[in-house]
DNA sequence: CTGGTTGCAAACAATTTGCAACCCA
DNA sequence: TGGGTTGCAAATTGTTTGCAACCAG
């Protein structure tokens, strides 16, 4: 497991729209336009996009915005996105390759909302402790790392605050 | 550092009320009562919060949502209170201890919503080397964990959902 | 065909803001 | 007394839902 960089078969063109369309097809929903168009945008981005900005990036009339919601809603339930929180309270979604959980963790950039995406995860081994301590079955977490990066180091302070706009 | 059980000076009596104003004036904020009663509904909490919780639970005419609102802000702003997400969008809000930075995690039950607060952080070298390997600074971050707690264990499944609702 | 989907608008919910009255320092 | 605070209501913003038209299978 590495620390850092880009991961290695995730995000971009790591998911071909036909894969994604056919999961869809396999757990008995339908294939349309503006879910292809979403699934079409979520592959070609690197890092978790919000609702909005899905909307946003959408060419008009591709898709309602309720829809957008609905859509997010429908592939999470599939597995086929899944959703993170940076501790902003805005949902962020990313594709999920197939037959894996997707889990892994983001450092994000709290002046220019920057994300890396952080490969493997390294809480195992805690996660079991804790578990087993607290009596807790079925246990899971949430991790996500938050830092000022490198580009921003050598930039003077703008408005400092925790992520959220930035990409939109 | 223990990784179970209540912690043991944070939250219930841990603050007198008196210590908490003491904060808010050195800050050169008022001491009103709206704050004091937020204050001492917090100071005898043991866990985290809604804003929506703790408006609930305030006597009617105690002080009105929008204030809470703005309350919360400033003692946030102020590091009296720290906010904590448990990943279903709702900001939830816990008291910190004088000179202390407050940093802790959760062990949320998925089923019930209960709360174990887990005392320390065990994640301080990972995360220096997750900072040196990117380029990153003044990093931090947020970790909680869920699962099935013991008590929700031996009952039928409910509704499983992601933490939300249970002590409203 | 036909039921799952969608667009649109209305309904809800959560959070913020304007402003005059109020009250702590 | 004066400026930070508050209550109340209206304005925003985010998310969900009802329903008729639509279209993928």
């Amino acid at each position: 497991m590495s620390t850092h960089g880009h991961p290695a078969g995730r995000a971009a063109s790591g998911h071909p729209l036909a894969e994604l369309t056919a999961r869809l097809r396999r757990g008995e929903r339908k294939v349309t336009g503006p879910r292809q168009a979403i699934l079409d945008l979520l592959r070609r981005s690197q890092h978790p996009l919000t609702r909005k900005q899905v909307f946003a990036r959408l060419r008009a009339g591709d898709c309602d915005l309720a829809t957008v919601y609905r859509s997010m809603q429908v592939l999470e339930e599939m597995g086929i996105v899944k959703r993170y929180d940076f501790g902003d309270g805005v949902g962020r979604f990313e594709l999920v390759a197939e037959g894996e959980d997707g889990h892994h963790h983001h450092l994000i950039c709290t002046r220019c909302s920057q994300v890396v995406e952080l490969d493997g995860c390294f809480l195992a081994d805690l996660e079991g402790r804790i578990a087993e301590r607290n009596g807790f079955r079925d246990i899971s977490h949430r991790l996500e790392f938050f830092g000022i990066c490198p580009t921003c180091q050598t930039t003077v302070a703008p408005a400092a605050r925790p992520p959220a706009s930035a990409g939109d």
